[in-house]
RNA sequence: GGCUGGGUAGCUCAGCUGGUGAGAGCGCACGACUCAUAAUCGUGAGGUCGCGGGUUCGAUCCCCGCCCCAGCUACCA
């Protein structure tokens, strides 16, 4: 056999000013789902996480709480790291651009670019309203009554700065040509077209560099009077996918490009139009695909600190545990668009998909299976329900594989189909009157052996959303080893015949538990 | 203002290039069953398919106008 084609995948680094919010665990939980998916489905699965550790606000926040950045940073990223072990993200590796990997790989991508592409630098001086208090620079529309809004009692300054820009303008026909020659560089298809209206709109150049703060990574080139500044954001940031393989060292070409990168969709035009012009520039390949995920409201309304729109992570992870939250999400707010998290929805779909649909159809199918069966899986099953099942399977990998997108709720969907054809086979049979006369112990037999064999593949197929649910309930059916070392291709082979159920404590327990008749 | 997408049952949404009675899940009501986590299965609700025109034998799906919502309109990472 071949070697496994490749899947590097990556999500937008965390910036490193607060703690782990749902917004970010969404984007976590959705691309450790597609990491898990494509582990087995067979590919040679690398991804990537971790955190943006430079810029102004973390100096800001490091100095007015009196500790070293690094110290700041050190215990910001712990604090995710320990969210995404709670969660079950299966990252590969964790990058923090604070790192002097990732420094030196950015400044060998920036010299790269002096090297391959040398006008695409160039020096220019930048003027406008500075705002002492925010430490930026403010253009006309932020500003209310000539001032800052958000520091009105200071005065604002006329400043000039002189920055190293990079010349983005040059590469509006490459990106144009690269969106419509390659229609799923950017993905989903609604923020392709954004995309495609900023650049008809025209591109201007961005500036790489900056004067006035200095945590983050030296401009490899000084400027004309001598001054080292300090490389811009995306200048840093971004080649975090591609410093994370090793760039510049022997070796990160078995890596680069990555096959895909998962992203919030407020940083689409980063990833669709800045990033691949820099690695255009320095004569590197582009990644595969970008995909923009939605955003999960409270609600109805946006994630707001201050007006108090938030959720306590933790308390929403312990309502259910891990793997309910995981599904929750995933399942309730498209992949592709928007979606909102409300407790009384949370508290909906447990109920109803996974302790009434899912968990109850486990729990009514093993203990048949023992009372009736003595515990093994009979060998005969009903080939219409299984086939009237593969076609579910069959949408299932087609909204997860990627060939339309990831359309992860609408995998969950289709796989919830199999479940209801479970229930409402064994209402139809009612294995319990067969269980009553001798001469139906093949029909008995049968219908046994059949929702054994729709529950494996269901075990198999849920793995990547809810791992640990998963192995439960292949454990339960009585498969060996794990779930989610169960290649997709080896499914179709599976038999169950024989297997040895077992009863466990249920994989969804109710809610609250039901009270005696009064 | 411009661009993109959307307004379909109480809620979340499907409805491919126009055509027999407009769908799914959840929730709700009633009935059935008892293997199972008081779970499951079936049936139902009578939704102006945003509003007004138009094209057509015929439009939720096409065209025009209008109303409403969301996103984008670049240095926050």
């Amino acid at each position: 056999m071949s070697d496994p084609a490749p899947f590097f995948l990556t999500t937008a680094i965390d910036y490193a000013n607060g703690e782990p919010h749902l917004g970010h665990a969404f984007e976590k939980i959705g691309a450790d789902v597609i990491a898990r998916y494509q582990r087995q489905a067979g590919r040679a699965v690398h991804f990537l996480i971790g955190m943006d550790e430079h810029g102004q606000k973390v100096a800001q926040t490091a100095e007015a709480r009196g500790v070293a950045p690094h110290a700041l940073v050190d215990e910001i990223a712990a604090s995710f790291r320990a969210m995404w072990a709670r969660l079950g993200i299966s990252y590969d590796q964790f990058i923090r651009t604070t790192t002097a990997e990732h420094q030196e790989g950015v400044r060998a991508l920036i010299a790269r670019i002096f090297e391959r592409s040398p006008d695409d630098f160039y020096e220019k001086a930048y003027e406008g309203w500075y705002c002492v208090g925010c430490e930026a620079f403010k253009n006309d529309a932020e500003l209310v009554d000539g001032k800052c809004p958000l520091h009105p009692t200071r005065e604002l300054q006329w400043t000039r700065e002189t920055n190293w820009f990079f010349r983005l303008s040059r590469y509006q026909p490459f990106l144009e040509r690269l969106l419509r020659e390659r229609p799923a560089f950017c993905q989903p298809e609604s923020r392709r077209n954004e995309i495609l209206g900023l650049l008809a709109q025209g591109l201007e150049d961005v500036s790489a560099s900056r004067s006035r703060f200095s945590w983050g990574v030296p401009f490899p080139r000084p400027t004309s009077d001598g001054e080292t500044q300090t490389t811009y954001v995306w200048f840093d940031a971004l080649p975090n996918y591609l410093t994370a393989t090793g760039f510049p060292a022997a070796g990160y070409e078995a890596r680069w490009p990555a096959q895909l990168h998962v992203i919030g969709k407020d940083i689409t035009r980063f990833h669709c139009v800045i990033w691949p012009a820099m690695l255009e520039a320095a004569g590197l390949p582009l990644p595969e695909r970008v995909w923009a995920h939605g955003f999960v409201q409270l609600g109805g309304e946006r994630f707001s600190k201050s007006a108090g729109v938030k959720l306590e992570l933790g308390e929403a992870i312990d309502r259910f545990g891990p793997d309910a939250f995981r599904y929750f999400l995933l399942r309730e707010v498209p992949f592709d668009g928007d979606g909102n998290f409300s407790w009384e929805r949370f508290e909906e779909r447990y109920t109803a998909d996974l302790a009434n649909a899912l968990g109850n159809l486990a729990s009514r199918t093993v203990a048949m299976v023992e009372k009736y069966c003595d515990g093994r899986v009979p060998a005969a099953s009903d080939a219409a329900v299984l086939a009237a099942d593969a076609a579910d399977l069959a949408a299932y990998h087609a909204a997860m594989d990627g060939s339309r997108g990831y359309l992860l709720h609408e995998g969950l969907a289709a796989l919830w189909q199999v479940v209801f054809r479970a229930n409402a086979y064994v209402q139809e049979r009612q294995p319990w009157s067969l269980s009553k006369d001798p001469a139906r112990r093949d029909e008995l037999e049968a219908v046994l052996g059949t929702l054994v064999r729709q529950l494996a593949p269901v075990a198999v197929a849920l793995a990547p959303f809810m791992p640990a649910k998963a192995q439960e309930l292949w454990e339960s059916l009585g498969g060996a080893g794990r779930a989610e070392d169960v290649r997709f291709a080896a499914v179709a082979a599976l038999d169950p015949t024989g297997w040895r159920v077992h009863k466990g404590a249920g994989l969804f327990p109710r809610p609250e538990p039901p009270r005696p008749a009064a």
